[in-house]
DNA sequence: TTAAATAGGACTAAAATAGTACTAATTAAA
DNA sequence: TTTAATTAGTACTATTTTAGTCCTATTTAA
């Protein structure tokens, strides 16, 4: 499946919940509890995203997190790379070539192209962008039914 | 990470080699010698494809496989969903709405947004396209040295 | 000194994925 | 009519990835 997944999606729902906070400090118990996503989850959500340098963090009683940018200089793409460095669609659309098959892999050379311009998509959206829900994108019209049937997990 | 199966990619190859052969059939064996994957690997992407209606099978001494469609008419799309169904890129960006974060989640609608124009771009790109490797986007250009680092892993 | 909070790492459990193996059905050709 | 080549279908196992939890150390305000 073509999909990102939930610890990614998590991370940027509690971007955006920082977001909100503004400048203000949010403890991950805060956080936890506005999101309605699971305290230790959470909170490896926060150390992921503090260490990506995407949040800021304050130690000690009264201690919490906050936005180091603003939530319309966060990408897409910055969420996914905090959790796994840079995305490839492939394992053989990395610009890195030790594939048994390449020689004879007549597709690999696309899919580079492909995952280019995914990621090109996704750095164009922002925090702000998902949080306001005003990502827009010419092609949507055409898919407007298109059948979308994953089912739904929840922790 | 955002990607696609290996699974799904080896279907691409396949179907590329197949198109190589036009009309006439193609066992898994030879396909299998051709492509560099495992026989059993490939007779079971075959399967697959063949029961998605994008190629055709023929039983017996002789028999093999071939395209029902041109190479031309076949999008990376159709082979993530002959895998697995219609793609999303988060559990909730499907159009099926029972998450139970959804009161609260903030960044939901906006996914299936992405996933949309994800599909778009997937859809737009044929098997022919991943041959010859003439698939181009306009936003390449900005990422011509995007640090992507995924390792390759072979079978 | 204590309590609230983050940091870091280790661990377990669950899920997804890949790959393999086996049996049945089909068919051309000897 | 028998045999061998070939696909169909299914079930199984192993591996890898992901999610989630827990414990201990560190920091800091009160």
């Amino acid at each position: 499946m073509l999909k990102i997944s939930r610890l990614k999606d998590y991370g940027t729902v509690v971007l955006a919940e920082l977001a909100c906070h503004q400048d203000a400090l949010a403890s991950a118990t805060e956080l936890a509890n506005l999101t309605r996503i699971n305290l230790p989850t959470v909170s490896k959500i926060l150390k992921i995203l503090n260490k990506a340098n995407l949040i800021d963090s304050v130690r000690g009683v009264n201690g919490g997190y906050k936005l180091l940018l603003k939530a319309s200089e966060i990408s897409a793409a910055d969420v996914i790379d905090a959790f796994e460095g840079p995305l490839s669609i492939t394992d053989c659309s990395s610009s890195k070539h030790n594939c048994k098959h390449e020689p004879l892999c007549s597709v690999g050379p696309a899919w580079q192209n492909i995952n280019a311009s995914i990621r090109a998509l996704l750095e164009d959206i922002t925090i702000l962008d998902l949080q306001n829900n005003n990502y827009q994108h010419t092609g949507i019209s055409k898919f407007a039914g298109m059948p979308i049937n994953i089912e739904t997990k929840v922790q």
